[in-house]
Formats: C-alpha cells, structure tokens, sequence
DNA sequence: TTTATATTTAACTAAATGGTTAAATAAGGA
DNA sequence: TCCTTATTTAACCATTTAGTTAAATATAAA
C-alpha cells in the first residue's frame, strides 16, 4: 500500500484522468458521461479502472442515484498535493524571476505577458 | 514517450524521490549525499535511477565537477505541476471550509488559527 | 601507472499499471 | 417476469517500474 501523496501524485499522472478530472470541475457527472470523451480510444471497463485510481486516490468520489454512480471532486486529496507543492514554490517563481530577467536582456521592452521571441545574440 | 506533465506527476508520486527533491530544497548535492540516507534500505543504483525519473521529469538538473554530479531543483516543472493544480484550488478551498464549519459546530470557541488559505500576495 | 572515489550501465526479476474481452451485477420499466 | 441501461468484475496480456548484483566508466590523487 502506497502512502496517500503517492496515491494521489500516481493518480494525476495520466492524461486520461487528468481529462476526468478538468470534466468533474465543471459538476458532477456520471460513469457514461465521463466515458464518453474516450470510447473511441479505449473501452468503458478501462475507464471504470481509471475512476478506481481516482477514488481510491481521494480525488472524486462515488455516490449511488438508481444504475448510475455519480461522481464529484474531492478537495481534500487536491490539498494535500498543493501544500506539498507549495514549498517548492520559492523555486519556481525565482526561476519564473529568472526567465523574466532573460527576457529582457533580449527585449527590455517586452512586458512580461507577452510571449515573444528572442533573438539569440 | 509520456508527456511532460505526466511525467513530473509520476516523478513525484515515489516517497524516497520527494524526499530527494526535499534535500535539494536545502541546496546542491552529490548523488553520493542524496543517497546517504537510503542505503540502508536500496543500493546506490537504485538511487541513480530515481535521479534519472527526476531527471527527465525536469524536476532537477545535474551538472558536472570532477567526479561528482551535483544535482539541484529546476523550478519550471514545479511550476507546471502548480500551475495545473491551481485550476482546482476552489476545490480544495470548499472542502476547507466545509471543514472549517464542522469543526465550529463541535467546539464553536476555537478560533481558526492565523493562517489563511487565500492566495499570496 | 596504479589506486581510490564517484557514478553509471547492463542484465535480470518481481510487481504494478493500463489495456483487452466476456461475463456478472444493479436498478428501473414494460 | 423479461428487457434495457449502467456499471463492475474476472481473467488475461504487454509494458513499465523499481529494485537487484556485477561490471564499466570518469576523475583525481599517489
């Protein structure tokens, strides 16, 4: 058994549960429906497997209402990923910094949304 | 081949990887120093390989000094990882404050301690 | 050149992962 | 009851992952 962080960690690395989980956001939501994106890819007992990493990661959760099985985000299990995440945040944003910094050594007049390109040199 | 968001998220669901980058978090280290604590429990080998998942992932660097591979956190995947998180910080934020007001219905007194949960700045 | 230290590569293995198809189960409606 | 829809389980398979030991490579120092 693995400790939860992994779990959960395990459980975002896939694009495919990334696609239900972006679907979940926008509200609940059952098994047909959340298959239904990936049918042509892979079949509706893959997807059934995917959605057990999920819960059993914590991320979504499974309800009853009649045949379906509802399911709906967990915020706990995105917590728990973010405030590990967190304390790496000094590191991208001093990189993100870095970046910005570049960029204007190449460009002093490009503000930092806009994504242009620098010429080497 | 996986793609790289993928990639950082399995990198970072191994518990000996996320202590590694915690290590690095304090500063550069050899892959000597980073296996230190871990050769009670895998060889050095084993260690290698998790800096090459790391690696590849992005999620560090390894340059070269004579024999040594001094190894340190490269922020952008970090960034990565946070950046696509965050689309569901509202998710996590609700299931706090379900918590929040639970907690308050068993013992209405205790105060929600000084730190929040709002975004920086 | 030889030796010592640091690190990686190769070859192998066991277990986990992500998919398949076919069959089973759950629940509502005719 | 039988039929239909929704979902899961079982059995299987290929690939990936995380570890091993032994050997190879990189670099400095004696």
């Amino acid at each position: 058994m693995k400790d939860p962080l992994s779990q959960t960690f395990a459980a975002l690395a896939d694009p495919t549960r990334r696609v239900i989980l972006a679907r979940l956001s926008q509200g609940e939501a059952s098994v047909t429906d959340l298959a239904k994106p990936f049918l042509k890819e892979m079949s509706l007992p893959a997807v059934t497997k995917h959605l057990k990493v999920l819960e059993k990661s914590g991320l979504i959760t499974k309800t009853r209402d009649a045949q379906w099985r509802p399911c709906k985000l967990n915020g706990v299990a995105f917590r728990e990923a973010s405030d590990w995440l967190e304390h790496y945040r000094v590191f991208w944003e001093a990189s993100f910094d870095r970046l910005e910094a570049y960029l204007k050594t190449v460009s002093p007049q490009v503000k930092s949304k806009g994504k242009k390109h620098g010429r080497k040199k």
